[in-house]
DNA sequence: TCATGCTGAGAAAAGGTTTTCTCTAGACGA
DNA sequence: TCGTCTAGAGAAAACCTTTTCTCAGCATGA
């Protein structure tokens, strides 16, 4: 049987200090460099904390301090597709401020979402990232007038508050613009429901950057929505197109696995772009595809700055924030195959 | 420019118990339900509670309990195939016991790992629970002789504690067995490095399931070795086989393409298992993948209520605890096509 | 009527840290 | 030599909650 140890107490302050010969006070003021100490007691105090391994106890700063140093992280993204690289984003840009992330994942059920939320409150969280699938729909939970700050990253947030996402339009852009430069002139737009504000963002891009029209194909974000659009284009009669943007890296490789069954060399005859570089389906198309990365990590560094702001009174201009995107240059396009 | 509206200070119990006309301490045992007070004072205090809406602090409550309701999760898995399913289930174990996760990504940096563990016990976790992406490793990081128990799951854990893992080898058979159940006689073992410890299990497995031998195919966790498997398999004299039981979702994925590409039928002529069911992947194949699932949500489950039972001081068997896994049917092997 | 027991409720300590306030001793200027 | 100032250090309050201890009041039994 297997029991915790309750061997090594815990070693607080008050043993700091009675090693080190004075009152609680001063060792506290001499390992915060605060107050008046005398630099050689100051100096003795340090050296014997580190010795008995003294480490401070964060729910008693905490609690006088009023900060706790930790933030929630609340999402409805299961899958982790966009809140893994966010969070590793937030993880990154906050643990050299020494403030540690909740998860919350809940998977769109309000009741969950109140007791998380309620949960996080009554830890002292000092702020709240709330995170989701898509940008044009709100976690089920009310994040109104809560004591904290809240920062909304890939997810509708409140106009009165600070939200960041990536710049779809730009990201779109970015792709037609490099089909065009590498000699692409029939390129298609290949992409998901209509009903995705994203999805509209990217077409009105996509369409203001091409010169002739080529209508836009809405569907699902499933590969087999990639294959069936493929086997209706080149099943129709007419023109064929010379490169496809898809809305992202699933729709674009069931499209380049479709174009390889009908005999058509990609990227050779047809040059194809994905979207959101989800390593896991982006690398292991055949060939990789080049594809337009949302910087998701870049996003949740940026979040987790500025939820950090707020909690430290600075204030912040509220509002949306786009963030650029990046290509990816694979082998899907031709082109200049620089790997990077 | 947005701040922080200070405007809502905090409610303490000392709100309630001045709301409701008696002592603090009179309050809190009203709250929680113990020591002696007056049935009608006991309602009116709880009454006037939810009516100002007072929600202890967790801060001070841990200070007193030595419990923060915390734990860490520690993982070094950044794609999140396995840490994803299996947090899932330990915050699901968890929440209603009112214990919240911290989760913490190391990426194999022995130095941020350690820099994590320090945080999460500052911030006094009541326990941890390590994981990773594979049986046989242990994390970069020293877990041991620490002040609060660590259970591991999914990753090599030290003897003297509670690690939790899937059952590879019932797994194999489970696959080998529905193969054969279905009239498949030539199945052949296609999957990742020898090195893995769940690979040489599971081909173990699957050696002591089958009559007939046919040699193991290692190579590596990808689709291209999937591919080239097939191919030279395919390319090969002699009979060839009806089944392929594959190491991992990606694998079996790389194999169903190139059998399709080949011209063979799956699963009329060829049955392919996989294995991890990771969603993206197995049902995303054509056609979906039937495969094994090795249960991490309910793993995650148990590791979750474990540490709470250690952290809770009741005592726990130490030792390796292998759950078994499940298999998940879809329609790569023909026979009875239950979607379930 | 007095001792005893019990009920309801408040006072106070504890938990670990930070911060403000107070105090002593020495130094310095007059 | 005396007053003033400052450096160094300690005492105590504060953060919020829980828990133990104490106390007053009342009823009961002898």
């Amino acid at each position: 049987m297997l029991s915790i140890e309750n061997s090594k107490k815990r070693v607080t302050i008050h043993d700091v200090a009675a090693a080190a010969g004075v009152s609680i006070s001063t060792a506290s003021k001499a390992l915060n460099n605060t107050g008046r100490v005398g630099i050689e007691t100051r100096e003795r105090v340090k050296r014997v904390s580190v010795e008995i391994g003294f480490r401070p106890n964060a729910l008693a700063r905490g609690l006088l301090s009023k900060r706790s140093f930790t933030i929630g992280l609340l999402t409805n993204d299961t899958y982790g597709r966009f809140t893994l690289p966010l969070m590793a984003g937030v993880a990154e840009a906050l643990v050299d401020h020494g403030v540690s992330v909740f998860l919350c994942a809940i998977e769109d059920d309000p009741a969950m979402g109140q007791i998380h939320v309620e949960a996080m409150l009554d830890k002292q969280v000092d702020g709240i990232i709330a995170t989701g699938k898509r940008i044009d729909r709100s976690l089920p939970v009310d994040l109104s007038n809560l004591p904290v700050p809240v920062v909304y990253a890939f997810t509708e947030g409140r106009a009165d508050s600070v939200s960041f996402r990536s710049d779809d339009g730009q990201g779109a852009k970015l792709a037609v613009e490099w089909l065009s430069r590498i000699g692409r002139r029939r390129i298609v737009h290949l992409t998901g429901p209509e009903a995705f504000f994203s999805v509209r963002e990217r077409a009105a891009a996509y369409s203001a950057a091409t010169a002739h029209k080529e209508p836009v194909l809405y569907g699902v974000w499933s590969e087999s929505w990639g294959h069936e659009a493929v086997a209706r284009i080149w099943s129709a009669p007419g023109e064929k197109p010379d490169a496809l943007f898809c809305g992202n890296d699933q729709i674009a490789r069931g499209a380049v696995d479709a174009l390889r069954e009908h005999g058509i060399k990609v990227p050779e005859e047809v040059s194809v772009v994905g979207f959101d570089n989800w390593e896991i389906v982006a690398a292991q198309t055949r060939p990789p595809l080049t594809t337009v990365d949302m910087e998701l990590k870049e996003l949740g560094r940026q979040a987790g700055l500025t939820v950090l702001a707020l909690a430290e009174g600075r204030p912040v201009e509220p509002g949306v924030r786009k963030l650029p995107c990046r290509l990816v240059v694979r082998q899907s396009c031709g082109g200049q195959p620089s790997e990077k």
